[in-house]
DNA sequence: CGTTTGCTTGAATTCTGTCAAAGCAGGTGG
DNA sequence: CCACCTGCTTTGACAGAATTCAAGCAAACG
């Protein structure tokens, strides 16, 4: 099992070595080229991925215009939840923006492990958890903050995010026009 | 048990007569009257409850202002949830804007359930998720929505929301100003 | 090279917030 | 019963910030 994915599922529960052998079963690494597509719009949302190496961003089209609701970095856990949970057609693509590299677990897996390792049954509710503190954290950066702040604000907690992501990518995260993140870079630089 | 929390609890997990049994030994009614706290700030937050009748607001003060950030009607669960499930002190207040009545039970005897009856762990897992898609949701309209349209949602989705709630604080929940509030009603009458 | 893509810049417009003031209840006390 | 106070809502004037539309520019790519 890849020592990073390891130490995450640690941080929600303790697995003895023999729970990580049969975890480490069901396991299936993927590679991704840039610009290739984790999940697609219409398709089933049957894994929960881990990702490697490489970066992810996930978003949906409203009349062809790309709407980024998020992005997915190494060592975090990649999925379209509500999609993976409901058993629904998705409708966000998950695109690779970097050459990347994903462990995935299918459904049906992670279930009968539910059955044999209660344990893991913690571990998806504190993923849904945590999912839940994040979105509302998110949420509330946008009554108290103005574009400006929230950009300045993504700026200081994640750097590289700047570094490694087009500036329309960011603004349209923002909920921002292009434009208007650019006169935003400007005032304060 | 109250009827209705029966039915919410069945549209989740599906009880035997004598699960609903063990699982009504540990409610709890209690009464509020209009102003009354059900949760204050630095409380801790140990039960989850059901609201039997009445309503509740859910929110913070910063620099003694409210910000609003929720209601919670009949027939729904009430709680301030990161912080059940956190345990850790509130920051947000739930007060009563109307005498009502609320049934809760207490974290330990959830827990305890969870034991006895592996089904009130699914329960908890869907009401996360339910969590979890409803500020996801909230957040995407702060995306795709003006004011003024989000307003106008509110207004067709519950209107009896608009009836009771004072504009202010719908205001406050919409993230806008009562000022702003005023000249958006005005617009559309 | 020429085209495409992404970033910047300008001008006009629109919407919201802020500040200040006035109107309009509903409730209290004299 | 009336006058007053208080809390909520409305209105006006103004400033600020973002959007939109349009154009220019630079780097990347075929």
């Amino acid at each position: 099992m890849n020592n990073n994915i390891k130490a995450i599922v640690n941080n929600f529960v303790n697995l003895t070595e023999e729970e990580r052998l049969v975890f480490s079963q069901f396991l299936i690494k993927k590679q991704y080229k840039k610009g290739d597509y984790l999940l697609k719009e219409n398709d089933y949302c049957n894994y929960v991925g881990f990702v490697d190496k490489g970066f992810f961003n996930f978003y949906y089209l409203i009349d062809g215009v790309e709407h980024i609701r998020g992005f997915f970095f190494s060592n975090e856990f990649i999925s379209n939840y509500p999609c993976f949970l409901l058993e629904n057609k998705s409708k966000f693509y998950i695109q690779a923006l970097e050459d990347s590299s994903v462990t995935f677990i299918h459904r049906d897996d992670l279930l009968m492990l539910y059955e044999k390792l209660p344990k893991f049954q913690v571990l998806s509710i504190k993923i849904v958890e945590n999912l839940y503190m994040e979105v509302s954290e998110k949420y509330e950066s946008f009554f108290l903050k103005s574009p400006e702040e929230r950009y300045l604000e993504l700026m200081n907690t994640s750097p590289n995010f700047i570094q490694r992501v087009p500036q329309y990518m960011i603004a349209s995260y923002l909920g921002i026009t292009p434009e208007g993140l650019s006169r935003i870079r400007k005032r304060n630089s």
